[in-house]
DNA sequence: CACTCTTGGAGAAACGTATCTCCGAAGGCT
DNA sequence: AGCCTTCGGAGATACGTTTCTCCAAGAGTG
């Protein structure tokens, strides 16, 4: 287009993009013919040249043959919202990629830097996009993974308020109702839940279910409520778990909150709507995409080429360990939000703040 | 890499790609040496080179403040999952860009094609993309926008099979919950409405609220069921509907379904736990879904390069009307979902087939 | 032997931008 | 008058592919 507008085609790129030194009546009279003729520069060839796409990758890990969990859990669907709107007020747009797809398609996209979220340990994907010099941050803290950075809740905090709460409810036996696999959100919770019972000793009362399978979840809700130690107090880690033990509280004839106090984590308001209200764990999940987003892009904006090695020096120093340790991370609270099922008094909300970032 | 690995450039690219004429040796020994170095093509090159990014822009229409709606309806959530796994699966990835976004962002990206949800009539992006010659196919009939397709539900036979089923199920006097938003859906499904009203000569009941507001559904919910002509069936267009009315009739006193039958359009498998379960009508989001993308990666493959007039040919006859008409539209088949909430019987689900094309 | 045909692969152009270097001209200074 | 400095902008190169054209050598044919 440039020559043929006026003049030439170093002056074009330059007052389009500000950074020659020409006057403001160049600048604007070139300005004024892209206009009009309608022209927009090349994203392929920039992104070529200055070798920023502005894209970010956005990996959600896959369950079973489903594409990704996505929407099956509200929480993905919150976070992956509040990381594109994130991404996009700096000028980002996200790309949302499943870890299984296959390598040609990621192959294919020039990415500035990726979202991993609950990465596996010695994820393959990870580790090569590392190698390639690629910004990775995790949404919840990587198990083996060289990630540039992560955030996570404090999964161990959360569950050890949960369980105060219900024992300040009068609980006397808490059951919980976790996944079978290996997440860390499934592993620090459940591990939180054991620990806990040594400490005040009680015997666990668990049951797990692959969480993916939406009708494992009410038969496992179910079979808690039949055993013969039943529990009178229950904690159920995903977002269905709530309903499916109302319901199982049903057919058993328990009364909530009187015969059996309920939480659960989730994200979803159907439960300020259940009969009765049930009390709910928040794991903020707008506040981790936001987060997860602007670690990257500081990331990527802020290391000059792919050494790897200077990200580190990004991060103010609470987010990082010392010298040449694990990448640094952050842990954002979670929020109980205390409805009628797991009390008998008035309602209250109580916000968990982060353990001190040296105990982590 | 080429040179260094064995031998010559053309040749690594002919190798890599299967086009030259190479004997098997040098093609399995070059990517060898691909392989063992970690090689990677420039997806930037490859793009500015080919014209085709192998990305696919997925755009959600932006209510108020917050960035998109996406997940607030699990309509949006749903659809969009299905649309990512089937453009990954035919090797294209997703963008996600709110129709808000800044020029900028849009402009800073090369895309191959573009989703739109819902598109407002005169929709400036959509007029922008379809000059430049990026393909565009709509989820919802385009009111004045050139697109290359589009995709949609029937809503006009959809309300009517929801008014005709509640009829039979004894309604006498049947409510709507409705909008006071302009998208097609609303629209067209309150014409329905209304027309069939007309057509048996019963006074509409409706009450229309701001959809995009969860407070004000509840609200609009009371309201309806307020009336001194309190109808005795509502139809809700909106997933929270379903949850809202309930809570009201509950405040009202009124036992569902005897007093009132309900049905509400969601996603959502909670109104098969709600008590009593609630009827439902699907869009059916994952087949919608899937559709839009694949009628555009057709497009984008089928057409060499942006004249944008032979599109057209690529459709089989029946989404296509005649001549240099509207651009071609499917009807994807609704689903009602039929639960206790809307009957005294038993339940059985039934498909409403879509209408003739001929007279879309 | 002179020729054509096939095989295997190299050379070079082009995609459209950003950026570095350089140049002419004009004005100010000694 | 000669020199330095700033202004306005042009030229050339590189980014890493894909693809079109072309070439050399050997094999087959008369």
């Amino acid at each position: 287009m440039a020559a043929a507008a006026g003049v030439s085609i170093t002056t074009v790129s330059d007052a389009l993009n500000g950074k020659g030194r020409l006057p403001d009546e160049t600048r604007s009279r070139v300005r004024e013919v892209a206009e009009r003729l309608g022209y927009r520069p090349s994203a392929a060839a920039r992104t070529l040249r200055t070798g920023r796409s502005g894209l970010i990758g956005l990996t959600v890990t896959t369950y079973g043959e489903e594409p990704f969990t996505f929407t099956e859990f509200a929480y993905f669907a919150e976070m992956a919202r509040a990381a594109t709107s994130a991404a996009l007020g700096r000028g980002y747009a996200l790309v949302v990629l499943p870890a299984s797809s296959r390598h040609d398609v990621w192959g294919n996209i020039a990415l500035d830097g990726t979202v991993v979220i609950d990465p596996p340990d010695q994820d393959p994907l990870v580790s090569e996009l590392y190698r390639s010099g690629v910004p990775v941050v995790s949404d919840g803290k990587p198990g083996n993974c060289p990630v540039t950075a992560w955030v996570d809740n404090d999964h161990e905090a959360a569950v050890l308020g949960i369980l105060d709460h219900l024992s300040e409810a009068g609980a006397r036996r808490i059951g919980l109702l976790t996944g079978t696999s290996t997440d860390t959100y499934t592993r620090l919770s459940t591990e939180a839940y054991l620990g806990w019972c040594t400490k005040v000793g009680q015997e666990p009362v668990y049951e797990a279910y692959p969480a993916h399978d939406p009708a494992a979840g009410a038969v496992a809700a179910d079979r808690l409520l039949a055993r013969p130690d039943r529990p009178d107090a229950v904690y159920g880690l995903f977002d269905p778990n709530g309903t499916d033990l109302l319901a199982a509280a049903r057919r058993y004839g328990l009364r909530v909150p009187d015969d059996l106090l309920l939480v659960c984590c989730s994200e979803s308001d159907v439960y300020a709507a259940t009969e009765p209200p049930i009390t709910t764990l928040s794991l903020k999940p707008r506040k981790i995409g936001t987060t997860v987003v602007n670690l990257l892009i500081d990331a990527i904006e802020g290391v000059d080429s792919g050494t790897g090695v200077d990200i580190a020096r990004l991060f103010p120093p609470r987010f990082r360990t010392a010298g040449n340790g694990p990448p640094p991370g952050t842990l954002m609270p979670t929020e109980l939000i205390v409805r009628a099922s797991s009390q008998r008094r008035s309602p209250r909300t109580t916000v968990s703040p982060p353990r001190p970032p040296g105990e982590v």
